[in-house]
DNA sequence: GATGAATGAGCTTTCATTCAT
DNA sequence: GATGAATGAAAGCTCATTCAT
């Protein structure tokens, strides 16, 4: 309707696809309520995404990708190691209530794990973040924030893992308001040094 | 066609659907699979469960339901609690491998968790595992094995979180061998006593 | 379940027939509707009678013939044409309600009138009623009781029809409480003697 | 198949769906035979009639309009309130012949009365032939066409009780050639003045 | 660049009907 | 003589996708 360039047109077509996968779920989500939701006719969806299964694997990568920026752009805005971690746990508690759709779409895409392009996509995220958080700790430990004898790839790999399962409750609606801030409280006391 | 029982054939067409439903998902499970692979013809799905939505939860409760009694049954057998959460932990690292259709299935749940029947079993079954592991814990920390300074609810859901979040992790097959092991007893060495 | 011999059961079978189809319409009622309201299982309908659609004819039939005896009972307790023709309409007007489910289904045969079966039952039906009525009239006459200008064969069906609009009335419930009344002692007014 | 726009092929489709109705009855009739004889898909029915109970409720409705509009139409024409009714009466005759499949859809409807809905548009059909008939002996009453004596809301509903079973006559094909002729002229002379 | 019209293919669900026991 | 188990066949409806304009 409302004239826009491609590009322009693209953008808000996957941020109604965001919406609308996020709120039914892959399979559930009609390329028909995308189109209406963005004010467009579907055939217009076609024009942008050769498929349906691909609308979805490009929105798939595109929000793997922010939550990864987000986390760089968080980092970015300290130097201290420990207060980099402590960002992103902030950035994460604001994530969920904020990004809720994102978050909810990461999620369910472990339901079509046994498609391989959404494996990889899934896959490539966990990897991203473990590398993200494992070479914090690593820089950490270098600086003398946390202690030397942890395994910082063991530790990424946990702190996601926090992450995921935090996801999980909250999606459940089981989370307790302060089971998080307990969770990353807990998980710093492991890593750096006693006082 | 081959004559049965109503319960043996509900039984067989439960197995089917666990099958079914676990290989794809509860959208792309088609009904008609799930009588072909039980050997019968459509009709007899509907006549054992009112509509496949039905059949999943009924599924989905089951496999929630087995899953506490697996645990419940490996408890029975020892009388130490720490031994119970180990061997908790060693009937967790043989069901991701033995029952992963199982596992799939309650994972990938949390995509339907928009339906309030989806959200009630998954609620009502991280709860049962919240209160088991508590108890567990509270338990050894009356007999001594564990610290007197943990927080057994939050312990309770720290160690669900671990199998959900491992879980995930073998799902997206990004799980390397030995970190579950690494995970547990680095989550084992933070409850028990310093040596 | 409640042990019956042949012809028992059958009348039983036909009375839960009667209830279903007229409670839906053929196309509608269900077979297991029909055994289940005659506390028995679908093979024993099928025991009695050959398929749904013969055991429609079969009710058809007979509801036809019960309101043609009905008719011919009422008849034969009066001995003057005048008077047979007004228990006739007190008849009819006891059956429209009384007997609302046989009346319905009389009525919803017109829906299956293509089938070449359903067809000659209902021309049965209304000639016979065409020929009792002509009958009564035809006596009437001959014995003073009806004008003599009168044409026996037109007013019996005129007679009929009067039966059938209200009928068609009352089931769409517009019907009024004294429509009836004044309907046939216009009708009566038309065909005796002026006074 | 050719190209249309929604409102032709609209038309189409309830032309067909009144056909196809018609011939079998709400219940036999099947939505893939309604596409089928528009020259249609089954989908393209459904983009225009929400269900099939829908696409048979606007078919009635339009029907029982067109019926409406049709003796409406006839009326104007004339100016004398017993012509008017003489026409009524032809445009009748026509339409048992012309109409067929519109007569015998409303006729059928009754089967399907249980249905608030179809008993609605019913009632209303009948509701509205009884105004226009009584208003039309009103008219002719005080013009001094008919005796003064009749009952106008009485002779309206008697007279569309004419047309419904000289309908069903028709239906079960036992109406015989000069029988409606005779029917309302026998009508006629009740409500004209004697000569 | 955009749209209304159209469809192929498929899915859930229902129902009359028949065996094996 | 009766029943539970089983099915073939179909019907209503949906949806991703594509043309013609």
């Amino acid at each position: 309707m409302a004239r826009m360039t491609g590009e322009e047109r693209k953008k808000v077509l996957i941020k109604s696809a965001i919406k609308v996968f996020a709120e039914e779920n892959y399979r559930a989500a009609k390329v028909a309520d995308i189109a209406t939701n963005a004010d467009v006719t579907e055939p217009i969806v076609y024009k942008h995404f050769s498929s349906k299964k691909n609308l979805y694997l490009e929105v798939l990568t595109l929000i793997m990708e922010k939550t990864m920026k987000r986390f760089q752009n968080v980092i970015a805005k300290s130097m201290n190691p420990l207060e980099k971690l402590e960002l992103i746990i902030k950035e994460y508690n604001l994530m969920i209530h904020v990004f809720r759709q994102e978050l909810k779409l990461e999620f369910q895409a472990v339901s079509e794990i046994d498609d391989p392009d959404v494996k990889e996509i899934i896959a490539t995220g966990y990897l991203s973040s473990f590398k993200l958080v494992e070479n914090l700790l690593q820089e950490g430990m270098d600086q003398g924030y946390f202690r030397e004898d942890i395994d910082p790839a063991f530790q990424a790999k946990l702190f996601v893992g926090h992450f995921i399962h935090v996801s999980s409750y909250y999606l459940s609606e089981v989370l307790e308001d302060d089971y998080s801030e307990q969770l990353f409280s807990y998980y710093l006391n492991g890593i750096v040094h006693d006082s």
